[in-house]
DNA sequence: ATCGAGCTCACGGAAAACCGTGAGCTAAAA
DNA sequence: TTTTAGCTCACGGTTTTCCGTGAGCTCGAT
């Protein structure tokens, strides 16, 4: 029992019966161990103050913090843990943004229980780890024919949006008109819908309702 | 060991994760045994077709069918599990959507592991359960001074929307405008113009973006 | 048999969204 | 230092949404 040093293991999910059952399902591994766990991104950022562990097991949508910003807080510290992301959808988009700031794993909830055990273990041994959808969507981006995948990646990877325009999207996908975020931001009403105009464009949707359900898919609410 | 009789339960929910994890927890109850489980609510109505338990723990965002679908399927038998709602959302329309059709508890996935198990005990008793959150919010409608119970009833019990109310607020969902709704549905646009005026009445939205994001929410799509 | 709920459709006017295009300013990157 | 990316704003025209109001039809409940 003390002879392996167990891979310590914190989980950031904002539901409750989710870390309890992931906890659950480590208890089954000899090598796992579950040294803490936290309902929202502030509290993850101030566990790692005073306590460190191997693998950081992280829920994209989460309160106050959500998983992104918990990646960026990281992203500029030397000595940080190793983080899967989890996450209820498996978006290609997604999936580059969390690698880009320094996520090292992609689980979808829909994989098997069994599937975080491997996840963890993987990330922690220093190799990326992606749950099966996750890894098709990214290889078949890269096995298609020179001239289809420049294409390709304009049309999958989304030429990335800016502060600005991420504000706008945040206030349309609050059901506010184009007049009170002018008024909000301290902007002209012409401001906000150019803003609009290119995050239809950049997003590839076809209307305000389709920038909302983005921001939803994409739990910037 | 063969002294107790289980209680035999089914979990449904689309994200294996979450099932795993919900197994492992109530693996640690005596009194508890998990007999089966569905990734979708087709699943779930096909297994009953030659299986039973005692209990259904039902997440309400699933594909194919979800979990109002599923409720309505058992609604009109005879011989039906006791059913506890797994919501991400803690909505008081829901909560009244699901007793409606047969629910007999309510859980938000907010709550700790060990509510589950209460919650599955709770509903095979042939009581009612709620996690935290969704008692209080009923206890507080009805427990307002006379003349304001009415007022508040009305602002937060929804008056249900109808069938074919929803089929606009799905398509509205998925970014069709009001033309293609109509052609959709073989209706005039001024038809699906009035039914998105009541429907933007009703829900208490202010827009086209609000009724998308009320069905995102309610998990309609 | 009457009543109400749900679905259908129409019309007209106001408001908001949508679209292209052009352009000035600033700060950071090449 | 030149260039680029991001934010700002304007304008005119088209399309869509929003809103009130009224009305006919059907079906099931009272």
């Amino acid at each position: 029992m003390g002879k392996l040093k167990k891979i310590k293991v914190h989980i950031a999910d904002d539901h409750m019966v989710l870390i309890d059952g992931i906890k659950a399902v480590l208890k089954t591994d000899e090598e796992i161990d579950v040294v803490g766990s936290s309902l929202n991104g502030e509290d993850v950022i101030e566990w790692y103050k005073s306590n460190k562990s191997d693998v950081l097991v992280l829920d994209i949508n989460m309160p106050k913090v959500d998983g992104i910003g918990v990646l960026q807080e990281f992203s500029n510290q030397t000595s940080r843990p190793r983080i899967v992301v989890l996450s209820s959808y498996d978006d290609i988009k997604l999936v580059k943004e969390v690698l880009k700031i320094g996520a090292d794993g992609f689980l979808a909830k829909k994989c098997a229980g069994e599937q975080i055990v491997q996840a963890i273990k993987t990330v922690h041994n220093g190799e990326q780890y992606f749950s099966e959808g996750v890894q098709q969507k990214i290889v078949s981006l890269f096995s298609g024919a020179d001239n289809e995948s420049k294409q390709a990646q304009d049309g999958v990877f989304v030429s990335s949006i800016t502060d600005r325009e991420l504000s706008i999207l945040k206030l349309i996908a609050k059901e506010f008109n184009t007049k009170e975020i002018g008024n909000q931001l301290h902007i002209s009403v012409n401001t906000v819908e150019t803003h609009r105009k290119n995050l239809i464009r950049k997003l590839k949707v076809k209307n305000a309702v389709g920038l909302a359900i983005y921001a939803h898919k994409n739990q910037l609410v």
